[in-house]
DNA sequence: GAATAGATTGTCT
DNA sequence: GACAATCTATTCT
């Protein structure tokens, strides 16, 4: 019987209190669970993108656009936004920065860690990249939706919760580049805001050359 | 492998 | 009524 994985401690809300882009960089790398149950599903985050409203225009918050959907990214750090988008795909987000900031960082990619038969089988038996490799897919793979939205992910006993790196990881590269699907936005839709670790076969979509020589650099595992 | 079209529904105007 | 921080299948090369 071999003992049961366990976890890196989980994310303080300190963590998550400071600039959004700060927060989305060293996210590449940590861990993201849900448990449901008895079960629990977890996977190495390895794409991430940071919303920085109000003056972000590729924001829901942008412009300060405060509604019963964006309100709890004007509350403290550490909480769920979700939503959905094209009507079938929800999108998990973490709340960043202090109260009346409304930042967020939409987690996009996984790599499977844990309970990854469970979440292959939601997943219509995909092969195991196509899991989680994107902000949908994901959602689809742990479980969340509407249900998640607003929770807490510091509170102790939260379904849903973000964790350290595991200590014997090796490091990751981290690379920005800019974020997908927000050509809506102006000079922002080209700002490296989006991160992701180019060597994981998890990604939404591959990172090209051009960017990786840019703006690639280490960070500690 | 890359490009494209269609699906489908919560949210906001 | 229009649109969207996407996904999938299909149709090309």
């Amino acid at each position: 019987m071999v003992a049961p994985l366990s976890l890196g401690p989980r994310l303080t809300r300190s963590f998550f209190e400071r600039d959004v882009c700060e927060v989305a960089s060293p996210l590449v790398g940590a861990v993201l669970a849900r448990r449901e149950g008895g079960a629990l599903l977890a996977g190495v985050i390895v794409e991430t993108e940071a919303y920085r409203g109000p003056e972000d225009l590729a924001a829901h918050s942008a412009g300060g656009r405060r509604t019963a959907r964006t309100e709890v990214m004007y509350g403290p750090a550490g909480h769920a936004y979700v939503f959905v988008v094209y009507g079938r795909n929800w999108a998990f987000n973490v709340v960043t920065g202090r109260p009346g900031e409304p930042h967020a960082v939409l987690v996009r990619a996984l790599e499977p860690l844990v309970g990854v038969e469970l979440m292959r089988g939601r997943r219509g038996g995909v092969p195991e990249r196509l899991v989680a490799s994107g902000p949908g897919r994901l959602c689809q793979a742990l479980g969340v939706g509407r249900e998640s939205y607003g929770h807490d992910l510091c509170a102790e006993g939260s379904p849903l919760s973000l964790h350290a790196p595991l200590t014997h990881a090796p490091a990751r590269l981290v690379v920005a580049t800019p974020r997908i699907g927000v050509d809506y936005a102006g000079e922002w839709a080209s700002r490296p805001m989006r991160f992701v670790d180019p060597a994981s076969p998890h990604l939404s979509r591959r990172v090209g050359a051009a960017s990786r020589a840019t703006t690639e650099r280490r960070r500690q595992g």
